[in-house]
DNA sequence: GGGTTTTACTTCAAGCTTAAACATTATATA
DNA sequence: TATATAATGTTTAAGCTTGAAGTAAAACCC
């Protein structure tokens, strides 16, 4: 047992408490997820790892490695590769050759990939404000405090 | 503008706390399934799909129909039967006729698939709360009291 | 009863995801 | 310089996921 799992003098209602809360994170978290793949879907013919790597790209107008963006995404290289593939094909982003390094491509969103990451980035932001709109600031305020805490303690022992 | 967007009385920095609170939200969603999907497969030789299943079937003895998984899991159709499908060819679960009804058919775990799942569900309780570990009980209630609201007006609007 | 609609499930095509194996290029080291 | 090791990406096999299309059976309705 743990020192921290101990404040309350009894660790078997903490344990189910700890499960339950991981239960109803996970339950917010497809909520929101799947209303956003549905809305990418419908509203834009795109999908989540789509829009997330677009997403990337867009904050890096120089461009990206495919390291780079499966480190930032926390997926596998051999992921990002189908997905540059297809937005290539789409003729939303394209792979530049890295001078000095030619085991390595930097991708870039294209202008019409600026465009419509755009477009769908707005939408998100709307689409995303209304899920949690009944929230108060404290709420918000409460919840980010204890994320943060939350996601420094597992990245640590990542 | 919502009603409930103007709480306080600046609209812009709300929508960006609701955002930002979303984007912690899925990063704790997805590190924390990142190490139970990984612990799966190491420890178990299991997916989380299956993992998911098995615990729907395990906490209905008599089994569950096809339909009723996927409605609890939140998942198609189509998906389930691939994942009994597997867990059937593994000996876990299995498929028994519903007396009247020969569309359908009652999901059940195999003796093998109750020891299985047994070991695999104490297990996943270690971990979650290995993971939680540093939330103390103010911060697990406060989050799951949270949660629970913002679950259910997600679910209003579903 | 006969026809329509609904329900239950499977199949399919397309895309996402991973780990592992692979190819290629760069870097370090002797 | 030669060799070993690292890093960068792609390919592959297996599984998950969806929506749409398809099959079959049950329920409804006239």
């Amino acid at each position: 047992m743990t020192p921290q799992s101990v404040e309350t003098g009894a660790d078997e209602p903490m344990s189910k408490m700890r499960l339950r809360l991981w239960l109803k994170l996970l339950k917010a978290s497809n909520l929101i997820e799947d209303q956003i793949r549905r809305r990418l879907r419908e509203d834009f013919q795109t999908t989540l790892p789509r829009f997330d790597v677009m997403s990337a790209l867009a904050r890096s107008p120089e461009g990206l490695k495919m390291s780079q963006i499966s480190d930032m995404l926390r997926v596998s290289n051999g992921n990002v590769t189908g997905i540059v593939d297809r937005l290539t094909d789409e003729g939303l982003a394209l792979r530049v050759a890295v001078p000095g390094d030619r085991r390595a491509s930097q991708v870039r969103l294209t202008a019409k990939g600026k465009r419509t990451f755009a477009e769908q980035a707005a939408a998100h932001e709307t689409w995303i404000d209304d899920m949690l709109d009944r929230l108060d600031a404290d709420d918000v305020e409460g919840m980010i405090r204890r994320l943060d805490y939350l996601n420094d303690t597992l990245e640590e022992n990542d």
